[in-house]
Order: C-alpha cells, then structure tokens, then sequence
DNA sequence: GATACCAGTATCATTTGCGATACTTAGAAG
DNA sequence: CTTCTAAGTATCGCAAATGATACTGGTATC
C-alpha cells in the first residue's frame, strides 16, 4: 500500500509523507490552540483554498492520525476538528518551523533587491 | 508567479512550499554532515527514486536557496553539494522533525495490531 | 415557500509531480 | 575505436493532487 519503503521506517520519510498535502502545516497551526469547526477554519484559511479541498485534507489527517474530528448531534451541524495526542507532539516541530520559515522569509526579501 | 497570496508571507505556508519535494526532508538529512556528491548521494537514498527525479529535487533546493552546489572543474565531473547558511539554519526543524517522525512511528506500530 | 445555515460529498477538468528511458560531454583506460 | 566515468538534460506518459461547480439534509427564519 505504501509507495515507498521507508515509510513507517525513516522519520523523515514518514513526516514527509504526512506532511506533503499542500494546505497541512497551515491547517495544522490554526488547530495549535484549540478545537476549530470546518466553516471557521475554512474562513481562516487563505481565499484560495476551497472547502473541497479543506474537506479532503482532513481527512487525510483524521486518517493519519493527527487531528480528531468531533461530531455534536445538533441542527445545523457542529464539527470541531483538534489535534490528537500525537498531533499535540507536532507542536515543537510547527514551533521550529516557524522560526525557520521566518528566517527563510528574511533571507528571500534580502535576496530580491 | 507564486500560486499562494501567503507565500513570502506566512512562515508555514512559505515552508511548505519549500518542503513539497517528495525526497526534500530525506536530501536536506543526507546534506547534514557535509557535502556530497551527485552520485554519492543517489547511492544513499532510497532505490525507487531515479537520478532524474534528483536532479530536478536538487535544482529546486539550490534554486531556493537551502543548497549550495558547487562545481570542481574535473574531468570526469565533480560536483558537491552542501546545505547553504539558510540551509544550515533548517537543521533545527531537521531535528524536530526526526524526534516528531519517531513518536509517530511509534504510534503508528501501536495502532496496526 | 424561498432562503440561509453548517458540514459536508460527487463529479469532472486541469495541473503538477514523478518515474522511465534515451541521450550528452570530455577525457582516460583497455 | 570501444568502453567507462560523473553529472547531468530532454522528452514522454502516467498518476495523484488540486480546483471548480453542483448537489445534499434538516431546521429556522424571512
């Protein structure tokens, strides 16, 4: 089922997997501080981004394993998405990903001059 | 020319851009200690990728700016790469992401029994 | 009785990424 | 004069990911 042989095996092969749908590591941070339900997590996402898609990548990440999705039975609907356990432990790498993306962000504006 | 009003903008949006790569995580790690050569470097990653699908990988990262790739005018060819000073700075999420993808991998051999 | 709300799914079209294969350059070795 | 080496590029075709659009259900509100 798996593509490649090192998933499940090599840490960076398996993140890189998980972490490859366009949207995930910006989905991921807007879920860092709290349960959000779909329409307001599709409000805070970029205007680019459809509901279709945002739809389609959390499954993948309910499947994967790293957020939970959370039905209340009431009309109209409410569903909030959180992180799992093992999503709560992705924190420390958005955390350095943030510093680093920011650092990026400066080498590219100082690049562009 | 970006598809993402973020890109430039957002750290994890910006990131992910720069991590889609399918092999991207894996290079990045076999660049950590140092440099390496073109065919060295085939040799360690894994066998279903192609030299091909290295080359356009590589130019990518060297295009944006996280490798540094440099020349040894030899016959035959000489080439190294190395991770460039924004690419040494990524060595931190490198090593987030190694503990993260570990855990994960862990839970993942929890949940298949 | 038409419209809005929320949280989606179904389907189609397009784009992008990746893998496979063949080809290149320039010299050295057999 | 054929073969080997390192480090690629060019081209093609397939598969996967994404985007666009239309549709759903049940209630409440205008």
């Amino acid at each position: 089922m798996q593509q490649n042989e090192l998933f499940g095996k090599c840490p960076y092969v398996t993140s890189q997997k998980v972490l490859s749908g366009k949207w995930t590591l910006y989905i991921l941070h807007l879920l860092q501080d709290g349960p959000v339900r779909f329409n307001e997590l599709q409000r805070r996402m970029p205007e680019s981004m459809t509901h279709t898609t945002l739809s389609r990548q959390l499954k993948t990440l309910v499947n994967d394993g790293l957020v939970l999705r959370r039905v209340h039975s009431e009309i109209p609907p409410n569903v909030e998405y959180e992180l799992s356990e093992v999503g709560v432990k992705f924190k420390s790498v958005l955390s350095a990903l943030e510093t680093w993306g920011n650092e990026y962000i400066a080498y590219l504006s100082q690049n562009e001059k």
